[in-house]
DNA sequence: CACACTGTATTAGTTGACTAGTACAGTGTC
DNA sequence: GACACTGTACTAGTCAACTAATACAGTGTG
């Protein structure tokens, strides 16, 4: 169910935490559904359990859990929405008005920036030299 | 001239790079001029030589600087047309692309939600409970 | 209360990122 | 070649991120 790669440079904590998200992106965990326990996850996973506890404790932080001590840990009730992909975006969508705005460009420079990226990014298209991987 | 914050957590060499960017960006630093020696940074900057060196390898992986052994560092002829307001835009934008599509929306959808982030940026906006800081 | 489950807290080991110290190597001028 | 500049390479120390081991604490059922 879940996989892991446990190379350095991508955490187990986030992993853990990415799939989790995912699940509640697409609703195979709903409002009010338990999480595995620490423990039950930890084991499957191999792990220890204050890894799963650490992942948990980001979900938790954003919103997506709460977290109920010795009873488990539940899915909020307004965690569908804000996994909703229009509020997902929107906070991508804020970065990039936020840094079009510190380099003094106006609505329609930066939305006419988006327009090129989806051209280019339809079209495999051949990029100038190198460039940062990020 | 230069500032920097010896907290951890932001790295003397990345704040380098950036006040370099900067200048390039704004003409201070030109096409084809020398940047500071390693030593003469590293000294008014009360730096190992080493953490300019860092720095001066990131600008020059970017192509914003060239490096001639026993003869200096020197800003690239391209440099200036890369920190273009528009070309900085455009990597912002590719990621807003990529995650959209992965995300299944339509080029609409991502058009609307930087149009929406562009209004709410312009009010101060009361925003919904908390969110990460990211 | 005993027990089996749940999450929580404390402590410690490993590892990589960052910075520094110091020696090496190329360039240009005299 | 000597000298004064330039960048480069190697080594080492410090610190925070990540994971684990283990003990603590709450909940619910018999």
């Amino acid at each position: 169910m879940f996989e892991l790669n446990r190379d350095r440079g991508n955490p187990v904590y986030l992993q853990i935490q990415a799939q989790l998200e995912r699940r509640i992106a697409s609703g195979t965990l709903a409002a009010g559904d338990a999480l595995p326990s620490v423990r039950a996850l930890a084991k499957q996973l191999r792990v220890n359990p204050n890894t799963v506890v650490r992942a948990y404790r980001e979900l938790e932080f954003s919103g997506l859990v709460e977290t109920r001590h010795g009873e488990g840990t539940f899915v909020t009730q307004d965690a569908g929405e804000q996994m909703q992909p229009e509020v997902l975006l929107a906070e991508r969508a804020a970065q990039l008005v936020n840094e079009a705005k510190e380099l003094g460009l106006t609505k329609e420079q930066a939305l006419s920036a988006v327009k090129s990226a989806w051209r280019k990014s339809s079209k495999p298209g051949k990029s100038g030299k190198s460039g940062k991987v990020a």
